[in-house]
DNA sequence: TCGCTTTCC
DNA sequence: TGGGAAAGCGA
């Protein structure tokens, strides 16, 4: 096995004579055809689209490619094309300020979602409604997964391997591919090694000046020359830069975006180069140039090197240069950054960057999240954003495909943020079944109780709701693991399927050990689901889940008839999965609901989702017109009476007790022992530890309205 | 595995 | 700033 550098470190080549024989071996080529990382001939692109959310908007709006425009988020801009930077514009830039400066630019607000859409949309005024509205990146996820079906189709099928590093990036390993172009423009290449030993060195590569086009050319080391003869590293990168090329040109006539490229032998001068020359342009790092373009550069800009680490190296060695830290001996940045580290960042300054491309197109996990300012005080408000989560997340999966991929989320995860106390909790999505709203919007509701358990769930600054740990599901078996219930498919059929852009992949993915004998659940049979299904808390009509979730533009509004039935009061530790599986049995309604469910009122959008501010103390309103208006109570001496086990607390405990009594009901389904209520006056006693501040008397805050009109579907399908 | 941190866009 | 995504770590 020949060093893997050979050159990397050169420090001489006082030779002016041409050498007879390449630098590189008939091994080195052939480790070309297998993306061995270790390979001198490697070939690594990095393609980045440029602004890429603007340009998403740009191409959706049909806009100059000259028209200053930038992407609004609430009050901010989160991208800004190139004609709009032009006037100095940069993200942290307010609306106000880009518009003075730039008269003619365009601010679109991103899609969003508010409570009853059944997709996302464009909103004039969602910038307005911060309150009652969720942003949704589903455009430019449906954006980016076009482009990158453009990327994969422009490459041959059989030697391609793809990362998607982000929603507008991709590392392309090029290797294999250039190696067949190599065998077949240079035949030489071809022939059996001299004496059939693969350590000896190529011929040398013909001395045509090599042509690279439009491409930018990073200078060269101090040591070479643009005169000196290219090598076959040379000619690996040209070809290379020519399939870049062709992709990039491809993606722009297939779908008029533009995207910035680099080329080097690794993922980290790769992705440093697309980034040199904005926007439009590819920039080619070969071998001989890696020294002279990495010391331009702050270590600061390299990956893994712009967060704590690269402030820690700042620190350790008070320089943000990659030039002054070369100097350093490895064993002295082990010392100071410990041996992995150290030696690492010994490796990456000089440019050594042995990580593969994972050939993952797939996701991994998904995400949906919301910010809340004011904070949110109540679990009738925190359900309604899960009930939107649950729904983006649903339709995302259902539209990725991962329903006919026979992929699936091992896990469920919300994370919670008060304050700087940012926490999450995190459980298993039960096997055995299909994955729906209501079994994704169950676990989080579960998942939320866990929080007010704890006590600490109010005020609260954040909520985001996440569904991870993919794994395969078994092929060709849809009986195992319940991949698919009737409803999927019939859901399938009415989307026309989305999910083939997907295609190869690979193994990525979990390869979790499968199989092991969980234990078995209990399967029951049952006709009934329990009341507590009938959304007590989202209060979102139900449907029946195979008809009209198209007619449905309109998702009644919440409804809050909590009529108290089945709430145990015991803290009991059951299992939430046996739980699950034992109210879900009813597989021939995918969308269970409770017997009230004919019963229950619609109104319009409830004051628990009108905008809560930080500064009233846990929120008098939310439950006096909504939550159980039959039965509670509030009267003047400022007691309110609970409807579900009629005690008496004092208003200021209001919300401790109806989270009690929330987190019960998740915890006990089914039991029905004589109810306990917490005493009045005091803290129920689970909630008992870590009950401090729960955040009342805050300081004075400001609310933004809520409402406004339902937008125009999409077309995608949601709850509904 | 879970909960958390870090990094990147 | 906010919304997403991935990976690593320690218990």
């Amino acid at each position: 096995m020949s060093s893997s550098q050979p050159f990397a470190s050169s420090p001489i080549s006082p030779s002016h004579r041409r050498p007879r024989r390449s630098k590189f071996t008939y091994k080195n080529l052939s480790t070309l055809a297998h993306y061995a990382t270790n390979s001198p001939l490697r070939v690594i692109a990095h393609i980045d689209l440029d602004a890429f959310y603007a340009q998403c908007e740009m191409v959706r709006l049909d806009v100059p490619a000259d028209q200053p425009l930038a992407v609004q988020q609430w009050q901010g801009l989160i991208a800004i094309n190139y004609p709009a930077r032009a006037y100095g514009l940069s993200r942290h830039v307010t609306i106000t300020e880009a518009k003075e400066k730039c008269p003619d630019i365009i601010c679109q607000h991103v899609a969003t979602w508010k409570e009853g859409d059944v997709s996302w949309g464009y909103s004039e005024d969602a910038w307005k409604e911060i309150a009652s509205r969720k942003v949704s990146l589903d455009p430019y996820r449906i954006e980016s997964r076009k482009i990158l079906a453009v990327i994969k189709e422009a490459l041959p099928e059989e030697k391609q391997r793809v990362e998607k590093a982000s929603i507008d990036e991709v590392f392309l390993d090029l290797s294999a591919q250039v190696h067949a172009v190599m065998l077949e423009r240079f035949p030489e290449l071809g022939g059996p090694p001299p004496y059939d030993d693969p350590t000896e060195c190529l011929p040398r590569p013909p001395t045509t000046v090599l042509d690279w086009k439009a491409d930018a050319l990073v200078d060269l080391d101090a040591s070479q020359s643009e005169e000196d003869d290219p090598d076959w590293d040379d000619i690996a990168m040209l070809i290379g830069s020519e399939i870049v090329r062709d992709v990039r040109k491809k993606v722009y006539e297939k779908s008029r975006y533009t995207c910035s490229a680099g080329l080097s032998k690794n993922k980290m001068l790769a992705k440093l180069g697309s980034g040199y020359q904005k926007p439009n342009r590819q920039t080619v790092i070969r071998n001989r140039a890696v020294g002279h373009f990495l010391s331009g550069f702050k270590f600061t800009k390299i990956r893994n090197l712009g967060g704590k680490l690269g402030d820690e190296v700042v620190a350790a060695f008070n320089t943000d240069s990659v030039k002054d830290l070369l100097p350093v001996p490895i064993e002295q940045l082990k010392k100071q950054l410990g041996d992995d580290t150290g030696s690492w960042l010994y490796s990456v300054l000089r440019g050594e960057d042995h990580s593969e491309i994972n050939p993952r197109t797939q996701i991994k996990s998904m995400l949906s999240a919301k910010s809340f300012r004011p904070s949110i005080n109540t679990m009738e408000v925190a359900c309604k954003w899960l009930r939107i989560f649950v729904a983006d997340i649903f339709g995302r999966l259902v539209e990725e495909g991962v329903l006919e991929h026979k992929r699936r989320p091992k896990t469920i995860n919300l994370h919670h943020r008060q304050g700087q106390q940012s926490r999450s909790k995190q459980i298993p999505i039960p096997m055995g079944k299909g994955i729906t709203e209501e079994v994704l919007f169950d676990l989080a509701k579960r998942l939320l109780a866990m929080f007010i358990v704890d006590g600490r769930a109010w005020p609260c600054s954040n909520l985001s709701l996440s569904v991870g740990g993919f794994e395969d599901g078994v092929v060709g078996n849809k009986g195992i693991g319940g991949f698919l219930v009737r409803g999927d498919e019939a859901r399938q059929l009415q989307q026309g399927g989305g999910g083939g852009m997907f295609g190869g992949g690979g193994g990525g993915g979990g390869g979790g050990s499968r199989g092991e004998p969980k234990k078995k659940r209990r399967r029951i049979k049952a006709g009934g689901i329990p009341t507590f299904f009938a959304h007590r808390w989202d209060g979102t009509g139900e449907d029946d889940g195979e008809s009209q979730r198209e007619d449905s533009m309109e998702t009644p509004p919440l409804d809050e008839d909590n009529n108290g039935e089945g709430s145990g009061m015991e803290a009991r530790n059951v299992d939430p999965i046996d739980e699950l599986y034992e109210h879900h049995e009813d597989e021939d309604k995918e969308f269970p609901h409770g017997p009230d469910r004919d019963t229950a009122e619609q109104s319009t959008l409830p004051p628990s989702f009108q905008p809560q501010t930080d500064d009233t103390p846990s929120t008098p309103s939310v439950h006096e017109a909504n939550d159980l208006p039959d039965n509670n109570t509030t009267t003047s001496d400022d007691t309110y009476q609970c409807s579900r086990c009629r005690q008496r607390v004092p208003e200021t405990e209001k919300t401790e007790h109806d989270d009690f009594h929330f987190a019960q009901d998740l915890q006990n389904e089914r039991e029905s022992p004589p109810p306990r209520p917490p005493p009045p006056k005091a803290v129920p006693p689970t909630l008992s530890k870590n009950n401090k501040s729960k955040g009342r008397g805050r300081p004075p805050g400001g609310g933004a309205g809520g409402g406004g009109g339902v937008e125009k579907g999409q077309r995608r399908l949601a709850f509904g």
